[in-house]
DNA sequence: AAGTATACCAACCGCCATAAA
DNA sequence: GTTTATGGCGGTTGGTATACT
């Protein structure tokens, strides 16, 4: 009882790897490459079991692998696609070249230990404050977010309000979605699309008074009153939770969003400390930049980031 | 200086999806 | 259709280095 199928020989050796047994697989790996990881450690000469190489070698000994302090814009990124895709270390890594979802996953335990030891600097403004408070019970946005793609439609909406019980909900949609067809009228059809969604003219702002209170556009109100927001659940994987202050597109056809976003911690920050938003180009399946160009062929799903004060 | 607590991270474990038998 | 083997993934652990008292 109890060997994991793989490593049920006798004699398996666990722990460490010694720098002769890297030797070992390196030298093996290099000249025959890897067909089948459960064949390698009897043809190098190796006391483990295959899923033991296969994960030194992808983890540590793989000549493409980047070792050592993570740099600011590889942080920025994770911090960012955790907050879209949850603890999915191994999508994560993917848009980190040479990184293995094992670094980053270390590096986020600690990295998110150290903010829970030391909790909530500067960063919050009264307004964050207020409604972080109103949502105090919201204590696993990443869990609930995941169970939240396994719901069929007709639950999500009280998902969402559990989720979410906010006096201004959040404002999710999956821009691909809107700009469909657009062929170029990128702005028109995004105007379209906030006008038939929400009746949010793409001009139209909401603000926060001396009173630190939101004032919507009476459009906007109407339309969250009437339950229409949001629009497009079905698409939710990519997407983070962002309430929407102002929106606007320019003639270019790039659009601004200052946002609030609920960070790591769950509690809802100023977008505007860090204005990046992500798009995630579904088509090519990665990151398609900072700033939102949207083009027919590239759209997808909007992501924001965290601020990079945090 | 010595003992203790904490941080770090490589490696392991169990589960799952897929493919092969 | 069922069983078995394998690789991939995320959660977790335990050994070691470092910080603290």
């Amino acid at each position: 009882m109890g060997h994991h199928s793989c490593c049920n020989q006798q004699k398996v050796k666990r722990g460490l790897w010694s720098p002769e047994e890297d030797e070992k697989l390196i030298r093996y790996i290099t000249t025959h490459g890897y067909g089948c990881w459960s064949e390698v450690p009897e043809k190098a000469g190796l006391q483990r079991c295959g899923k033991s190489c296969r994960l030194r070698w992808i983890n540590y000994l793989r000549p493409d692998i980047r070792r050592g302090r993570f740099t600011p814009e590889e942080e920025k990124l994770i911090i960012s696609l955790h907050g879209a895709v949850g603890n999915r270390w191994a999508h994560i890594a993917s848009h980190l070249p040479g990184r293995t979802d094992n670094e980053i996953k270390n590096y986020w335990n600690s990295w998110i230990k150290k903010k829970i030891r030391k909790p909530s600097s500067a960063s919050s403004t009264n307004i964050t404050t207020s409604i972080s408070e109103q949502n105090s019970q919201f204590t696993n946005a990443q869990n609930q977010q995941m169970d939240f793609l396994n719901q069929d439609l007709a639950t999500k909406r009280q998902i969402q309000d559990t989720l979410f019980p906010l006096p201004c909900p959040p404002f999710m949609f999956d821009i691909g979605l809107a700009l469909e067809g657009a062929n170029g009228n990128v702005d028109g059809k995004m105007d379209q699309f906030l006008q038939e969604n929400t009746g949010l003219m793409n001009t139209e702002t909401w603000q926060v008074n001396q009173n630190q209170e939101m004032i919507q556009p009476t459009s906007f109100t109407s339309a969250l009153d009437s339950n229409c927001l949001p629009p497009l659940m079905e698409n939710i994987e990519s997407m983070v939770p962002i309430e929407v202050q102002s929106c606007s597109i320019n003639v270019e056809g790039k659009m601004t969003l200052d946002c609030l976003q609920r960070n790591e911690l769950n509690e809802w920050v100023d977008i505007q400390q860090c204005p990046n938003f992500y798009f995630w180009d579904q088509a090519a399946g990665h990151l398609g930049g900072h700033d939102i160009y949207p083009t027919s062929s590239n759209m997808g799903t909007i992501l924001s980031s965290y601020p990079s004060s945090l």
